[in-house]
DNA sequence: TCATTTGCGACTGAATCGGTCTGATATCTG
DNA sequence: CAGATATCAGACCGATTCAGTCGCAAATGA
């Protein structure tokens, strides 16, 4: 398919949780997840994954919790995603570590490729102040066909 | 992850087969998948999953086989993929018969919404005979934030 | 010191996916 | 007509992936 895991989904919920509860007290994993409805151990585990990333910095101890690690406008859905994930590749025979057998044969590779950049292009244009704002001004991607 | 599945790739790869020998005979699913590598079972599954969705035409009996359906530039890669493994979703929630439990709660929704538009704008820009063809003008895709 | 909270790895059950097999049907060829 | 060649449809299986859980260690505030 062609789906984002729940786990990525939960990430976004979470950075823009943490986007809209800015500069106020550092929010635990406790919090976000019930907020939401989301069992807690896992969200603990993605943000876990947020933090070794730096997209979001953790506070140890009583009343510690998350907080973003950069402004909301800096950080990319792509960012967010790619933390939890791992690389966004569309094709399974494009990893940085080898190829498919047929890497000579397959003819599909190259386009698909650069289906791929536009998709990571549409990726890290929304950033999570995007998603926060109401007004939606569109923008431009390039698609290189 | 955010993957096409093997399928999907296959079905890339018989539909450019089928554009690039058009207008000769039609090709069987062996053929095809001797050509690229592909277990013939499998190949033969994808192309008939193409046909029921009208992408490609079969044609039974003795030194039949599959054509295309219509002019490559008519059929996209949304179309070829869609068609394999259905409606392209990034998102679980938004399906079309019923939402996510905390569908009220759920603060990025929308934005997601609107990140899966502009994929779907990416791949049903993107024809058969686009990648075909060598040269590659970029189009500008519009993408709502 | 103690409660709270993150950090990390191991684990499990379920769902999905890649791939195979079987049998039926349609059609061309000799 | 007979047989070879193809598509068509659905059941089936093993492997991988994924969602979600658990336990324990380490950090830190009260």
């Amino acid at each position: 398919m062609f789906k984002l895991s729940k786990k990525a989904d939960y990430g976004l919920i979470a950075v823009k949780h943490l986007a809209m509860h800015r500069d106020q007290h550092a929010c635990s994993a406790t919090e976000i997840a019930e907020e939401y409805g989301i069992s807690t151990m896992l969200m603990a585990k993605v943000l876990q994954k947020l933090a070794r990333q730096r997209i979001v910095t953790a506070k140890h101890g009583a009343s510690g919790g998350y907080l973003l690690a950069k402004e909301p406008s800096q950080i990319t859905a792509l960012d967010v995603i790619s933390a939890i994930d791992g690389p966004v590749l569309i094709t399974s025979c494009v990893t940085s570590h080898g190829n498919c057998g047929a890497a000579d044969k397959c003819s599909v590779r190259e386009p698909l490729r650069r289906v791929n950049e536009s998709i990571l292009s549409v990726l890290s244009t929304v950033t999570i102040s995007h998603m926060s704002e109401e007004q939606h001004e569109p923008v431009l991607v390039e698609l290189q066909t």
